[in-house]
DNA sequence: ACATTGTTGCAACCCAGTTGCATTAATTTT
DNA sequence: AAAATTAATGCAACTGGGTTGCAACAATGT
């Protein structure tokens, strides 16, 4: 199905995508908005925004959902590899510049793969 | 701190644990169990056999929490990129018998990698 | 057998995410 | 431009995975 109108609420949502280096869980932007809005919209704008494969999603091992810009998945063939980071420490989650390249198993018709790295980030270290 | 002392229930769940081909969820864990566990003795055992590097756990995209025993990752030096698999048709989660070789970020320290792909299995697909 | 202390059950709780429904607002039709 | 259509929104109640504090219980060391 996904989005069919332009609504404010939309605009206002992608552009904290646009402006956050870092994937957002549905807290944080709901936070993240200028104005309020109820968290069962922001769900649902989510929802349609990954069927449109405009942003993905991936769980973390808080069990909290982050989402994240497409920006190079061509949302026909979308075995997109992209990995995500997050920090055991201040548990801040981030993307991997570099693409993973997996090995797709022949056993089944992978649609998408995803992978989470945990440890520590720099600033957490020193 | 992990797990200190062997009861009855502790040996029901490796017990369970080894004859599940399959990763198993908090869930599918207490039902699987012979007699009746209270849910929060479940998620405690579950903790501790994590903390002592007996099983790992990973999250499906349903936001589940998913563990599965250790086999070959060495508990010191554990980054282990076994993957798993979750069909989107039937929910089944299962594990990748091939180890995926992952190239680990200088960034971070990392710890752990999870990889779940996702699509549709062979029973699901014909 | 007894003391110690890790483990269990219970009930209440937290929080991410969902749902049904009435209301509001973006688009289309006239 | 106003009316009709229908998607998007807000609200409140709900679901379900997972956690927590505490009293009761049971595995281990002496």
């Amino acid at each position: 199905m996904g989005v069919v109108r332009k609504t404010k609420h939309l605009e206002q949502v992608l552009r904290v995508f646009r402006q956050s280096s870092d994937p957002l869980s549905a807290r944080m932007l709901l936070d993240a908005l200028p104005n309020e809005v109820n968290k069962s919209t922001v769900y649902r704008m989510l929802d349609k925004l990954e069927d449109d494969g405009v942003i993905h999603s991936f769980m973390t091992l808080e069990h909290i959902r982050f989402y994240a810009l497409c920006k190079g998945c061509s949302s026909g063939q979308r075995v997109d590899s992209h990995a995500h980071f997050q920090c055991t420490s201040c548990k801040r989650v981030s993307c991997f510049s570099d693409e993973i390249v997996l090995p797709i198993p022949e056993k089944a018709r992978i649609t998408s793969v995803q992978v989470l790295f945990t440890g520590q980030c720099q600033s957490c270290l020193s």
